[in-house]
DNA sequence: CAGCCTCGAGTTCC
DNA sequence: CTCGAGGCTG
């Protein structure tokens, strides 16, 4: 049976059919795995439950109690294929006033050495929708991907298709090209879907955004055909060939291509025409016909973009001029206090639901305690140092678009009788002392794993996307578990074992409620699928405090194997030892990081959780970073003043050769580049017999890598 | 030792 | 996404 026809289903007929694919679904997961061979194909039951979902969409009303889709079992992981971008997709820097785009353009010029007038920038209004990139070779367009984390996205490749404003084709076109662009619904076409949706009896949307996100992510693109998206071009990913010399240049060839790009896009040659723009699209705006949050600047050399690179998570040459949030006023009812996995109390604000920039906020994070008590980490005065109390009438903004936050406190309506928050010492989830330690903003429960909301959090974090990343074992299933008598998991070695567990068990898992056979197999071969896991993936994992995805990542590309890690942090105990020394001395490893490392691996309980685990798991190590360069692997030593290159930039460059940059000339260091006025470091270098060579040994050095 | 940059840990809503 | 804090640079 086809779905077409749940659009023309009337209630009755609608509430019988789910009645029938509850009972049909049931009975295929009863008799999945059982004496008989499976009744239905995976893709047959896969089809009936996206049926079931999509009449409980149209039928909200009409769902059943023991609807299919409530099912706590693992989620077939039915959906998007996932894709890797072949260059990452990244987000940008904000700016919120002139002066942050003044730093800007400073920042970059800089970072160059050049002067700011021989500086040009484009700006462009930023499209409040979701990022797209499209990927074309010879012509055809044959992926397109969501941004997901920058790194992963999904396949949204059928429902890109059927945009309107995407090519299919290009005419002479490099073999590869990525384009990346915005996908967004304009006002009208919003309001019409909307009034559509509302005639049906299906759920509308909240804004523009939201529904241009729910119609890209449609599993059926015939539904998303009917969706009136639009897509802007404003970027790219991988070329085969350079598009042009210029970021305008660049952009009018995507045009050229039949791409939509933005026709407020302007060429600016620094922070005072770059700001007038902002302010012109600003006027502009409450009359465009689509969403905008700012103005986004790009340095238009793409040389000059490439010689900036990028930092962590952001180019050096971009930035997002956004736009003030909205505000709204609403009542504070209460102050929560939730724990984190480190044990820290976060206070969240319940709030009567008000609408923020097209969202419903019921709920604000308050930071912590000095932030409820109206100062910042220095102790001055925010929000003109006014407190905030339950009850009282609060103004609240989403930061960045996103996080609810409470701008202001409206004292004149102040309930009589309020008083200052009394934030708890003692951990509301195990009783333990809460404790501030001296020059900390947060306070800690200083239970341990023996705060049951710690021991959550922290397995929370361990099964969590970028750590094992186990599909059908998220949060929801983690509280579950740690709370089952029969079958718990309360500690990572514990998830490893479930399958082994469950075998002698007489209550087993795919007899619960909420579970059928075929959810707990796939929760097992979920889980059996993660044990092969990469060094710096398992550090993450674990948790310890101060050591997160990055340390994670340098630990194991030092040290390569777990073993021998484990054996240097287990010497490293004896902070007079050579090993503890070592430690220190990795780039971006200081005290606080190496002693949190030490002593979670010192404490014998913790110690034999790690082992319970690992010896569980099959540890794949880390890869020598041995790249192919004349410097991967060496310390080098820059000083003197370079005249071609900034400091910063000559760093960026050595370190992604492979090079490690340190600041002082010592006996490990390898080579010395040393410009006009260098003074101590050449001579110590001379003594301690170091090769030393200036700009243009450097330059030609790395030159064509 | 101050200021900058990056990372870690916390958060909301869909 | 943002804050606080760790680590490095100047």
């Amino acid at each position: 049976m086809s779905d077409a026809d749940i659009e023309n289903l009337s209630e009755a007929e609608a509430k019988a059919e789910l009645a029938r694919l509850a009972s049909v679904l049931a009975a295929a997961n009863q008799a999945y795995h059982g004496a008989d061979a499976p009744e239905i194909s995976d893709a047959a039951y896969d089809a009936l439950k996206r049926r079931n979902a999509a009449i409980e969409a149209r039928f909200a009303a009409l769902k059943r109690a023991d609807s299919p889709s409530e099912q706590v079992g693992a989620a077939p992981s039915e959906g998007f294929a996932k894709v890797r971008h072949a260059v990452r997709m990244l987000s940008l820097g904000n700016a919120f006033e002139g002066e942050e785009v003044r730093e800007f353009t400073a920042r970059v010029a800089k970072f160059l050495g050049l002067d700011e007038a021989a500086l040009s920038f484009t700006a462009e209004p930023k499209i409040d929708g979701l990022s797209l990139s499209l990927r074309y070779e010879n012509g055809q367009l044959v992926q397109a991907a969501t941004r997901g984390d920058g790194e992963t996205g999904e396949n949204v490749t059928a429902n890109a298709r059927t945009i309107g404003s995407i090519p299919h084709r290009l005419a002479g076109a490099p073999e590869v090209l990525e384009v990346r662009g915005e996908v967004y619904m304009r006002h009208a076409d919003f309001a019409a879907l909307n009034a559509a949706q509302e005639a049906r009896g299906a759920k509308t949307f909240a804004n523009p955004r939201n529904a241009a996100a729910g119609s890209l992510r449609q599993l059926d693109s015939e539904i998303t055909r009917t969706r009136p998206l639009a897509f802007f071009a404003y970027a790219w990913g991988e070329v085969s060939e350079p598009l042009a010399a210029t970021q305008i240049e660049a952009i009018q060839r995507l045009k050229d291509w039949g791409f939509e790009t933005n026709p407020l896009t302007k060429l600016c040659a620094g922070a005072e025409e770059l700001i007038a723009h902002y302010e012109a699209i600003g006027t502009a705006r409450p009359n465009l016909p689509y969403d905008i949050d700012g103005v986004v600047y790009k340095v238009n050399d793409l040389a000059l973009q490439g010689r900036l690179g990028f930092r962590s998570t952001t180019p050096r040459w971009a930035i997002a001029h956004k736009f003030a949030a909205e505000l709204a006023w609403t009542r504070l009812e209460a102050i929560d206090i939730q724990v984190g996995r480190t044990g820290a109390l976060s206070p969240v604000a319940r709030l009567v639901p008000v609408t923020v920039g097209g969202v419903v906020v019921s709920n604000a994070t308050l930071h912590n305690e000095d932030y409820i008590a109206g100062r910042d980490n220095k102790g001055a005065a925010i929000r003109g140092g006014k407190d905030i109390r339950v009850g009282d009438l609060v103004q609240v903004y989403r930061a960045g678009d996103v996080i609810p936050k409470i701008a202001d406190v409206d004292l004149a309506e102040r309930p009589k009788g309020a008083v200052p928050f009394a934030f708890p010492t003692l951990c509301p989830e195990c009783g333990s002392e809460a404790i501030r330690e001296e020059g900390d903003a947060v306070r800690r429960c200083t239970g341990g794993l023996i705060c049951p909301a710690q021991a959550v959090e922290k397995l929370k974090h361990f099964v969590s996307r970028k750590a094992f990343d186990i599909d059908g074992l998220g949060a929801k299933q983690i509280e579950m578990f740690y709370a089952d008598d029969q079958l718990p998991i309360r500690e990572p070695a514990d998830i490893f074992t479930l399958a082994r567990r469950d075998a002698t068990n007489l209550t087993k898992l795919k007899n619960r409620e909420g579970w059928g056979a075929r959810s707990a197999e796939k929760l097992f071969e979920a889980i059996e699928e993660k044990r092969k896991i990469g060094f710096a993936r398992l550090l993450f994992a674990l948790g310890i405090r101060h050591v997160g995805e990055q340390a994670g990542k340098l630990f194991a590309n030092y040290y390569l194997s777990w073993d021998n890690f484990l054996r240097a942090v287990r010497a490293a105990e004896d902070e007079s030892s050579a090993a503890w020394a070592e430690l220190l001395s990795i780039d971006g490893v200081g005290e606080v990081v190496a002693r949190a490392l030490v002593t979670a691996f010192a404490q014998a309980h913790e110690r034999e959780s790690i082992a319970r685990l690992v010896q569980e798991l099959e540890i794949e190590d880390a890869e020598a970073v041995t790249r192919d360069s004349p410097v991967a692997g060496k310390t080098l030593v820059f000083t003197g003043t370079l005249e071609k290159m900034s400091r910063a930039e000559a760093k960026a460059r050595a370190e992604s050769l492979g090079a490690k940059v340190s600041g002082s000339v010592s006996a490990k260091t390898d080579l010395l580049i040393a410009g006009p006025g260098a003074g101590s470091k050449a001579k110590k270098a001379a003594e301690l017999g170091i090769k030393t060579i200036d700009e243009d040994g450097w330059i030609a050095l790395v030159e064509g890598l």
